[in-house]
RNA sequence: GGGCGCUUAGCUCAGGGGGAGAGCGCUUCCUUGACGCGGAAGAGGUCAGAGGUUCAAAUCCUCUAGCGCCCA
């Protein structure tokens, strides 16, 4: 073995040998129970980020945990399609040519999506075989492919049919550069300064006139009414009145409506149904026209009059110098308000009245609530039920075509003849109305979230009703960020509930953002991102998932930094090294896959087993709560602290005596292993390779989870530990280099010491140890541990000036603890009130400080303080 | 405007009613036979502020301030 660990060679092989033995198939446990995650597809032609790598170690570290537990683990991969960013990456692609779509048309552009994907599909692939995310190959899905295009057609079929999904004029989010829908959820909005602009329309037929305010103000070229609040008393009696619209003469009526915020603005506003979703809404309750003044480009319409085929930045400003020369505009304040950008491209979103399809939400979200309240899915951490619960309760209809080529195309039909729209599973060739064989498909395809909603079953076979339906579904788990629950996992219930009758899954595990070193989004734009397949070439794979995974505290961000990474690969070459040193009194692959705990363990072998069994159970307990990062944070505090900067070292001594050896090589042994088996999920590829060394009977991708047997915890050794670190602490403070022997008295009233204390206090603290007091404890210094106190005879080479400073700071701190527990004590409150146990502990602590307090004061006197 | 979260060591963050924790950084010492990607020892915190509940509050409750996210 290398004297240091190299990620870069460690990691470069092991990944088809885990592949090749089918590990990472269910069918590796035939017998298992099922477990089975389906992971968020990725976009087909993107690739992995930082947010990726944290969920996929997440999945990672629970799938392979469950697969050594015995489970008939799945971790199903698969892609997306995405719709609307893979079209814009292959028409910036054509444009680069100088070509819109429209000029190779729909089939040869739908080609060249499909070459794209055939180009860069197996690209994510290829960064999670690389991160080592034990996923099953053979069961890959792709949103698109014939499988899951079957069971988005059922389902739209189905819904139709069920009167739940319908076509209908609306308004909705529209991205003039896209030139496609969006859904309510697909706009993210941002406040950005703006203007409030004050129009006044005179009355007709009378003198004066009513104001409103508005932030867009070539829309009043589109407007039908003005609304203003039934109780606002300052309005009342203008309702019935009509006002001339400026610019364009229409006469438009005052109408009350209590959707108006009488505080906002003049608290009169002005109503454009064609342009706005609360404007369409008034109108849809007073029956009033809607007039469409902008088109799909966002350029103004005929109906604008003379400020036609301007665009509506450059109409907002023709529109108000026209209204502020006729003297319509009242005032104009700044102001800050919010705007809706798509997505997508970040281009701002127009309320645009249109017809579209959509998915009827209510029927489908009441199960859905329910589904959650009553515990059968569960969010991880819980305080993100709350935003499911209110996004799913003020949900409007979804809307689910989209006016883009790249996508699963919408199964409906339209009769040229008699105008019949026929929805079906097979594509009609006759009308059923007419028998007209003039049909024309739905140009528009669907949202790719529609096909996403159905991943839990559809990666499964659904609608056929497969062996892997049965028995996959519901989903053990999902694991996702918390900015896609509104997209998906909410759509996922939904469309779980409606069509398999339960959830998709049982718990829901919601993880932070992966964020820069100083909290930022990681972003293209700021150029802050860090590509995860950098990290792992310079660092590799398992130092990137052990930083990824203790820094990620459930639900919280990771703010990201390459020290942490750093840090991991400098465990993982600790952890090398540890068995390496086990290898120097251990035969290559002696030790047993499982079991081989020894029987008769020395004190120093008991108590790490003991430390172990603890810890493993903490270990399970934590990752049974989603709380990995605590886990591995116990687990490698155990792992450097305990077992190697510890147990290692007391194993030194036994191991040079070939009477004593046995059990503590044993020990050395199975602790080892079990550190390679609990750390395994997060690093794969390390521990693989120290278990072929260690090991080396299979796998131990495919091995068992430990199961360590009770050994009870010795007495003892923790004052042993505490004596030796009291020495080496002396020894510091008197710049005592470890060659000066030191000889030692050991005062024992419990009899906490053991005949193998001697060597270990030789070796580890340089210290020659005899039992019994010294004749006085003048000339000595006293050093405490527990009951223990150590006597160190002070030579004359010590300096006494240092040794006084070290008593006094000693003697101040057991000095505070005594005054705080005889605080405690002298609280007539708490003897009465507080536990038992806790009041005998007080006194134990005031016994103890008093105790070392006397003894420090005297040695303090002697030494002429 | 409504909701959620955060404020703990120089930095990044855990913890969650009875002795303030980790990693990194910092100081001093050590090339001891697994490891200098290391070892040993150490410094450093009125746990944002105020009030309340309690025998006991960093921890529970209320309010205030600052920051972040989501929704309108």
């Amino acid at each position: 073995m290398q004297p240091t660990y190299d990620p870069k060679t460690v990691e470069s092989h092991w990944y088809p040998r885990w592949e090749e033995a089918g590990l990472f198939r269910p069918e590796y446990r035939p017998d298992g129970e099922p477990f089975c995650v389906v992971i968020p597809p990725p976009n087909v032609t993107g690739q992995l980020h930082m947010g990726h790598a944290l969920n996929h170690t997440i999945h990672d570290v629970i799938v392979r945990r469950k697969r050594m537990q015995g489970y008939a683990a799945l971790w199903l991969p698969g892609t997306d399609h995405a719709g609307i960013a893979t079209q814009n990456v292959v028409e910036r692609e054509l444009a680069a040519e100088g070509l819109t779509r429209h000029d190779i048309g729909r089939e040869a552009f739908v080609e060249q999506v499909w070459s794209w994907k055939r180009r860069f599909g197996d690209r994510i692939s290829h960064q999670m075989r690389r991160l080592g995310d034990s996923v099953d190959w053979t069961r890959e899905r792709f949103t698109m492919d014939d499988g899951l295009s079957k069971a988005v057609r059922e389902v739209f079929v189905r819904l139709y049919e069920e009167d739940l999904i319908y076509r209908g004029d609306r308004i909705i989010n529209w991205c003039p550069r896209c030139g496609t829908a969006l859904a309510e959820i697909e706009v993210e909005y941002q406040d950005e300064p703006g203007e409030l602009v004050y129009l006044t329309y005179p009355f007709v037929g009378e003198p004066g006139g009513i104001t409103v305010a508005t932030t867009r103000a070539e829309t009043m070229l589109g407007d039908t009414a003005v609304a203003v609040h039934p109780d606002d008393a300052r309005y009342r009696r203008y309702i019935g009145k009509t006002v001339n619209l400026p610019l364009v003469g229409r006469e438009i009526p005052i109408v009350a409506d209590a959707a108006v915020d009488p505080e906002f603005g003049t608290g009169a506003v002005k109503v454009t149904p064609a342009h706005d979703p609360n404007d369409f809404e008034i109108a849809q309750r007073h029956n009033l026209p809607a007039v469409k003044v902008l088109d799909e480009e966002a350029k103004v319409t005929a109906e604008g009059g003379r400020f036609q085929g301007m665009d509506r930045y450059e109409a907002r400003e023709a529109v108000k110098q026209a209204l502020f020369e006729l003297g319509y505009v009242e005032k104009i304040e700044s102001h800050q308000h919010s705007v809706g950008h798509c997505y997508r491209c970040g281009t701002v979103v127009e309320p645009y009245l249109s017809l579209q399809w959509f998915v009827k939400v209510r029927p489908l979200t009441v199960p859905a609530i329910e589904a959650v309240k009553d515990g059968r899915m569960r969010f991880v951490p819980k305080r993100w039920e709350k935003n499911y619960f209110h996004w799913m309760e003020n949900l409007r209809d979804w809307c689910i075509s989209r006016q883009i080529w790249w996508g699963h195309r919408i199964p409906a039909w339209y009769c040229d003849d008699c105008g019949e729209t026929t929805v079906a599973r097979e594509d009609p060739t006759a009308c059923p109305a007419c028998g007209s064989t003039s049909l024309r498909q739905e140009e528009d395809v669907l949202d790719t979230w529609f096909s996403s909603a159905l991943w839990p079953f559809s990666t499964l076979g659904w609608p056929d009703e497969t062996d892997d339906l049965e028995r996959f579904y519901p989903n053990s788990i999902l694991i996702t960020g918390f900015d896609i629950i509104y997209f998906w996992v909410a759509r996922m219930m939904q469309m779980g509930l409606h069509f398999m009758g339960d959830v998709p899954f049982r718990d829901t595990i919601i993880h932070g953002l992966v964020r820069d070193s100083s909290g930022r989004k990681m972003s293209k734009s700021i150029g802050n991102a860090i590509d995860p397949l950098d990290i792992v070439a310079t660092h590799g794979a398992d130092p990137l998932r052990l930083a990824l995974i203790q820094a990620a505290a459930p639900g919280h961000d990771v703010p990201f930094d390459v020290e942490w990474v750093e840090g991991a690969r400098k465990f993982g070459n600790k952890l090398w090294n540890a068995v390496r040193f086990g290898l120097l009194h251990l035969e290559g692959g002696s030790v047993p896959a499982e079991g081989g705990y020894p029987d008769n363990p020395s004190e120093a072998d008991q108590w790490i087993l003991a430390r172990l069994g603890e810890v493993t159970a903490r270990f399970d307990e934590l990752a049974d709560q989603y709380r990995f990062s605590d886990a591995y944070g116990q687990l490698y505090n155990f792992a450097w602290s305990e077992v190697f900067d510890w147990y290692l070292e007391f194993a030194k001594t036994p191991l040079r005596d070939p009477d004593l050896a046995g059990p503590t090589r044993q020990t050395l042994g199975v602790v080892l292993r079990d550190l390679l088996k609990l750390f395994h999920p997060a690093i794969p590829f390390v521990t693989e390779e120290l278990w072929s060394e260690l090991v080396a009977d299979g796998l131990l991708a495919g091995a068992a989870w430990p199961e360590v047997p009770s050994y009870q915890l010795p007495e003892g050794v923790d004052t042993l530990q505490e004596l030796i670190t009291g020495i080496r602490r002396f020894r510091a403070e008197h710049n005592l280099g470890t060659k000066t022997e030191l000889h030692l008295l050991l005062v024992d009233p419990d009899g906490l010491a053991k005949a193998w204390w001697t060597e270990q206090l030789r070796n580890l603290a340089g210290v020659q140890v005899a039992l019994g007091a010294p004749d006085s404890a003048s000339g000595h210094t006293r050093i405490v541990a527990g009951s223990v106190q150590g006597f160190v005879p002070l030579a004359d080479a010590i300096d006494v000036d240092a040794e006084r400073a070290r008593l006094e700071r000693a003697v101040l701190e057991a000095r505070a603890d005594l005054e705080k527990a005889e605080a405690k004590l002298a609280n007539e409150q708490f003897r009465s009130r507080a536990p038992a146990e806790i009041v005998a502990k007080e006194e134990a602590k005031a016994a103890e400080a008093r105790r070392a307090l006397e003894k420090l004061e005297a040695q303090l006197a002697e030494l002429g303080g």
